[in-house]
DNA sequence: CTGTTAGCGCCTTCAG
DNA sequence: CTGAAGGCGCTAACAG
């Protein structure tokens, strides 16, 4: 590995000189430049990033935690973060952390050390403590998809609980009157907000509390699963269920095919985040989408005006609006 | 941010000594550490590990190099990487190259001075050039998935040919004869591969070159959608399709679907790679599936043991048979 | 057991 | 236009 120092020999100049050659700063002669550059090839030199990013504490890389990539969510996430941090010349470093708050803060413990120059974050549990520990570690953060308690930093998200909304009302508007709500965690913002806007079309519809049917589980298959067995065995049985993610909404479909239970006949079922098209022969489930990319494209941006002084000094947040795509999944109940 | 020399004030006594106390290195007597100890603990001291990456050339970083994050196959290939490389306490740097060459580049320059610890690359085009560069930049790199020209560096991949060669015999012992494969780009190992386990099934079935049907596109859902409909413009319809991996699987079942041609009953319809069954609610393909999460996580082992100079001097290969999973989307032809 | 010296590779400051 | 000195934060190697 050719040092700064070695080109210089080679050039017969200072090590100073080829680093005025290098970045391009200062004045060179043509000549000289010339002489120097040459070095640069014949030596194979690279210039070494980490020392430079030692002095100047600027390391050029993003870090984005999210939940887990297996999810085509976050993946487009992910890549809507990726494609703009590349764009800006950055690199992006990449951690799952299973919502487990654990790991999220032996993640971050290990990025602020790595003085990456800032964080997207998909906060495990409730968010407060590790947004606190990157402001105490000066690490710029922008959370991503979830709500914060109070204003602690930049957030971009979805709509949840008007998308939630949107998508109850479009089952109430059926008439449908029994909804189960198949939902994530409790402590976790989008599972909050997108009980409130069932709730609130329930509310406008005319239902109380006591005909909610809301269950508590987590973002997965397994759970999705689990979920819809018990609505199903429910001795009252509801004519919808609303799953508060997609992956929920696959195990719930699951369940319900392997029941032998036909949506939207017997069941409707509607969803709130979609797979992408690109995994799809044949969209069925009527779903409420989330604009992924674009989610992590604009939390990107906008930690980069961080990172430049560029955005405003007051906290930024950011809601985007989610579709309410109708398809199969949804029809009126059947009448009994 | 204080550094260890604020400690070291602070406790009265040599930054070294700090440094031996965090580092758990050389002898300090217990009062000495106590007393440091404390003092990290007032001044909120953290050590500063790109000093210490500059120094020790160590940045505790590996990079992975795909095609697309937005592939469920690569995003299962990423998560056994992550997991692994997070087992070992190092970070994941993701980069997208979209099968573009330059863009790789790019990126692998940008890494390489970064001093990532190590590179594991599913190469785009033909793979040479960019181990060799990283290999000049004494950078240890892993290839992903596909097949190198010489043994240049270690590979991990599945054997694609044997697969691609189990789901033609597939289709041949259920009776068709005319099987069109939709490939992959010529250039790309993974294709070249499949095109030959195809060719090696219908030779062996006694059916020569004039019989193939090929075609040569990407691996993407529009390529498999406009190759599926080209099959379905032949005079003489093939009566089944191959298609090279999940994308063009999906675009072909979608432009079938369009053409209300029924699979499998007027068209068989067989796929390298699937989708995660967390993905699927009523798994369809019959297909050859890869052990993506496996190939991350080994391809991630043997980077680590190359790092701490516990692999064999001599160039590694690990090949990971696909399993062929039978589904309904195969079926012998309609008899004619 | 503890401290001093020196240097990793680069770049800012200030003199030539 | 070019170079010399010095230091970013940390830690070997070698004293004491």
């Amino acid at each position: 590995m050719p040092t700064i120092r070695d080109v210089a020999a080679l050039a017969g100049v200072s090590p100073i000189t080829v680093s005025r050659v290098v970045n391009n700063t200062g004045y060179v002669s043509a000549e000289t430049r010339e002489r120097v550059e040459e070095a640069i090839r014949l030596s194979g030199y690279v210039p070494n990033t980490l020392a430079r990013s030692f002095r100047w504490k600027q390391t050029g890389m993003l870090a984005l935690l999210l939940t887990d990539i297996t999810n085509p969510f976050w993946t487009t996430v992910a890549r809507g973060v990726e494609d703009a941090a590349s764009a800006a010349g950055l690199n992006l470093i990449l951690c799952n952390t299973d919502e487990n708050v654990a790991k999220q803060d032996r993640y971050l413990a290990a990025l602020a050390q790595k003085q990456v120059d800032g964080v997207l974050l998909v906060p495990a549990g409730e968010g407060r403590e590790p947004i606190r520990f990157l402001q105490r570690q000066q690490v710029p953060v922008v959370v991503l998809d979830r709500a914060l308690p109070e204003a602690l930093a930049d957030v971009v998200r979805c709509d949840s609980e008007e998308g939630a909304y949107r998508l109850a009302r479009l089952l109430l508007d059926l008439g449908h009157r029994r909804i189960a709500l198949l939902n994530g965690p409790a402590d976790v913002s989008t599972a909050c907000d997108r009980l409130a806007g069932y709730r609130r079309a329930l509310w406008e519809a005319g239902l109380g509390p006591e005909q909610e049917i809301v269950y508590h589980g987590s973002f997965t298959v397994a759970s999705g699963h689990e979920m819809a067995c018990r609505v199903l065995a429910l001795p009252l049985r509801p004519t919808a269920c609303f799953a508060a993610n997609n992956f929920i909404a696959i195990g719930a479909l699951k369940a319900l095919n392997e029941a032998g239970v036909a949506v939207p006949r017997e069941m409707s079922l509607v969803g709130f985040d979609d797979l992408p098209p690109a995994l799809v022969v044949d969209a069925f489930l009527t779903a409420a989408v989330q604009p992924a990319y674009e989610m992590g494209r604009q939390a990107t941006s906008l930690l980069l005006a961080r990172l430049s002084g560029q955005a405003p000094a007051a906290r930024v947040e950011i809601v985007l609006p989610a579709a309410i795509i109708q398809r199969r999944s949804a029809a009126p109940p059947a009448s009994t």
